[in-house]
DNA sequence: CTGTTAGCGCCTTCAT
DNA sequence: ATGAAGGCGCTAACAG
């Protein structure tokens, strides 16, 4: 049986209004039986239950995470931040993995429900229009870190801008003098209508407009994510007549598969190749690749914030917060090869 | 303001004890009260509230992992394994990553606890001797999910015996005809006890004993984790004078740093250098990489299944679970170069 | 079979 | 400043 705050009063001698004071850290206790409490609580070693304090509060403490975490190293970085920061408050994380879109569509439907949890932050899984609905009038606030939609402007959101930090990369490769750059990137539809590839492909497009060059559809490949499927793509652009003399990655770890594509083709990089990945996660700072830097880390603790500021105060308007990207020059960028 | 049991009892002209026998599948209710009281629960979009059914029932019907998710990849596979097992009961999972030592020995301490959890599950994370106390006593059932010492009899626990895999390992290398047969593993002390690599190097060591070869030191070596520094170590241990035939690595990560160094100096896999790793991840399919398989997503599951049945059976005394390792033979090893 | 009642352990008025 | 009392929503034991 674990001890209850009425013992611990008896033990003092004071009602167990006063105990629940204490532990509240309200003002009106005097100092003398404040401390005859904590005497009494350390000796019992109690603590309160948090199940009894969650039903009395009609709040249940706990937030949950909706997270498609193991396909990628970046959702698992912003899971991260999401965990260390909730830690420090007092919530709990429950988690839920998606893998599937059967799923995610339960996961929407059932997890938001005040009954369960008193917010919601979903991670890198942006919501179908259907969805929108279903989070917005859910009767517990919801966050999403990573994800963004046109049509989501009723939601919390956490974004960063992958149309920005596509033209970033592009521009630094056009500055360098590329002139014939490839993109390598994710399937354009996915079961999850992951957005982040199609976007950093806009600001390719968008990098090659304001220079005046042309897109070229065959410097365009898609294929799953993975550092395999790259290398095969890249192995075939790297085959073609006019080869590009540098490609964007739509991630560091397709990135990773151009690298090995060309080292198989015997290509120098960055002479021969230049090549730039997006994500900036671990490996990319060994295997000297360039990169878009992302705060996946800090995305996760934003929208923690943020969820914990809507839940103080639940008035507060909805509100869109971008992370910056920041360029990250290595090894495997350099002028094109003359 | 959530609908109430007592609401829909109203409404179904019931008793609320009644409600709640339909809502927990209760016999003792005619087919025709049930109808009308599940009519009157859809008809007001009822969810009962976890809390007050937590603090009614005295459980919290959730269940903790405490993980080191983050470092590795293996851990994350292990923790997959849970939750998609969890998913299928009751119980909610919440989650505590341990980053440092000071965390790990803060969750030990605080997590276990009967007024937080129904259970804990604690994967990949070795407990000292004086946590064990800690954990054998804790007022709420523990399982542990690889990790094991010899004194933690006590303890529920799912391992994966280590040194067999090991063993398995080295004997595949001799039984190819290999004779020199380097290590490459994780420093010996770590801040978190892991004790794979040391026992993976003791397989290393028996293979060797029983076929009758000496243990050279010169060909044991150990750094951080990590597929660079192995790469380095690596790198070292082909310039030695007599340099092993092939490499036994004790993770696919650090494996595919030797798969780079036997590039580096221009040695041909498995013909110059045999190389194989540990764990069968994802990338060691790719990488071409022999390797020893471990069951990484069912000893996941394995120790969500051995703690329900704790908790559905408290008195059952302590279990230790072993999950079986398998050889798996690619492209990386073969017979020695004579 | 079904309605009623008494807690589960805590927080929060309301008096004092 | 503090004690007493009511209630959070549900389950389970007790009558009927």
């Amino acid at each position: 049986m674990p001890t209850t705050i009425r013992e611990v009063a008896q033990r003092a001698g004071v009602g167990l209004g006063t105990v629940s004071r204490v532990l509240n850290d309200s003002p009106l206790v005097s100092a003398g039986t404040r401390a005859r409490v904590q005497a009494a609580i350390a000796d019992l070693d109690f603590r309160p239950s948090q199940i009894a304090r969650r039903l009395s509060l009609g709040k249940t403490l706990t937030i949950a995470a909706i997270v498609p975490f193991f396909t990628r190293p970046a959702f698992v970085e912003r899971l991260r931040g999401v965990e260390n920061t909730l830690i420090e408050s007092e919530y709990d994380l429950i988690l839920y993995n998606v893998e599937t879109p059967e799923r995610r569509d339960r996961c929407f439907r059932e997890v938001p429900r005040r009954e369960r949890v008193d917010g919601v932050l979903v991670i890198s899984l942006p919501p179908r229009l259907e969805d929108v609905a279903h989070l917005v009038n859910a009767d517990v606030p919801v966050v999403l870190v990573d994800a963004n939609h046109p049509d989501l402007t009723a939601l919390n959101r956490i974004i960063t801008d992958d149309v920005a930090g596509g033209r970033q990369a592009v521009e630094h490769l056009i500055g360098l003098g590329h002139r014939r750059i490839g993109f390598i990137g994710d399937l354009l539809e996915s079961p999850f209508n992951f957005t982040s590839s199609r976007d950093r492909y806009q600001g390719y497009q968008q990098a090659h407009e304001a220079a005046g060059l042309p897109v070229r559809p065959e410097y365009h490949a898609q294929g799953e994510h993975g550092r395999l499927p790259a290398r095969r793509l890249a192995e075939q652009m790297l085959a073609l007549p006019e080869r590009p003399t540098a490609i964007f990655a739509a991630s560091d770890t397709q990135a990773l598969g151009v690298l090995e594509a060309a080292k198989q083709a015997g290509r120098q990089v960055p002479n021969d190749l230049a090549v730039i990945g997006y994500d900036d996660v671990e490996v990319a700072e060994y295997a000297g690749l360039s990169s878009i830097r992302q705060q996946m880390y800090q995305s996760g603790q934003a929208g923690v914030e943020l969820l914990l500021n809507v839940l103080a105060d639940p008035a507060r308007p909805a509100e869109c917060r971008m992370m910056p990207t920041e360029l990250v020059i290595r090894l495997s960028t350099g002028p094109p090869q003359r």
